[in-house]
DNA sequence: TATAAATCATATAGAAAAACTAGGAATAGT
DNA sequence: ACTATTCCTAGTTTTTCTATATGATTTATA
């Protein structure tokens, strides 16, 4: 029941980001890596998937690099998570759209997931990356005084 | 972010040997391994980790079983998933008392973290093992008419 | 046009965790 | 004694996770 390291550098890889290309500048992976301290190579893999999903945009070459296609605030954190770790549904019963368990009739657990299912959504779908830079800023603040 | 195979079984367990055990009655795991189609072997390894924490009582031997110790309501989902898949917090930085992660001043991600761990806690700490019977009751019903 | 700087693609290695499986010891009722 | 059961420990297989490695492709710039 934990949330991946990918899923984490996910995010963190979105936050630097966004507070690094503030005016639409491109970011290159070498400096968030550097910032992060998360391998360059592993980033890549990572803001490989984030761009297939058009949630960054690339120019490739030199002075190339990255930056968000959309506001933070249009980015949930569920939304960039489901990208790098799929399904966060916390059992695979609830992923596909027909419940193909034969047990489903009379699987009282199933009540359970999708309660629990419901609750992980309300913060996932509702905390946005927007959300997640007030935070930052906030705590460098607290972390200043 | 899944509750993991073993934790399912758990639960099944519980609610089986709540079920079977209404007077007491001991319940034998080859019963539970039937009537679950679990193997019976896996699910020793189950039961000792339940039993170790005084979740259920054992009695060796031939016509042995196992029984719970408490009133189904006495059991939390969370208290159950807890023993067989430790911690189910979402990141391994909200585990332990003491947060030793060096970035935690500067860390957006850790008042998400708090909060998605919150939302968990609130489902599983709350919903109990009688619930799960209930609903198990409830869908049975629902399958005969 | 050559060079350097960047992304892109793919493969693979290593470690860790998950999901079982197996064999036999200990215990207790008949 | 015999049988039925839990108890204990080790091992095995599979999968997933995390990360590294190598080189191709693209593009700005000298």
């Amino acid at each position: 029941m934990k949330i991946s390291t990918k899923g984490r550098y996910a995010l963190r890889l979105m936050i630097d980001l966004a507070m690094h290309s503030t005016e639409g500048e491109l970011v290159r992976i070498k400096d968030i890596s550097e910032r992060q301290a998360i391998s360059d190579k592993y980033l890549e893999q990572i803001i490989s998937g984030l761009n297939k999903a058009g949630y960054v945009k690339s120019i490739r070459g030199a002075q190339g690099g990255y930056r968000l296609t959309k506001e933070p605030a249009q980015y949930t954190v569920g939304s960039i998570l489901r990208v790098i770790e799929g399904s966060l549904a916390p059992v695979a019963c609830l992923e596909d759209e027909v419940n193909e368990c034969e047990r489903q009739c009379n699987c009282a657990t199933l009540i359970l997931w999708k309660k629990l299912d419901e609750a992980i959504r309300g913060i996932v779908d509702t905390v946005t990356l927007e959300n997640l830079i007030e935070w930052e800023k906030g705590n460098a603040d607290n972390y200043v005084i």
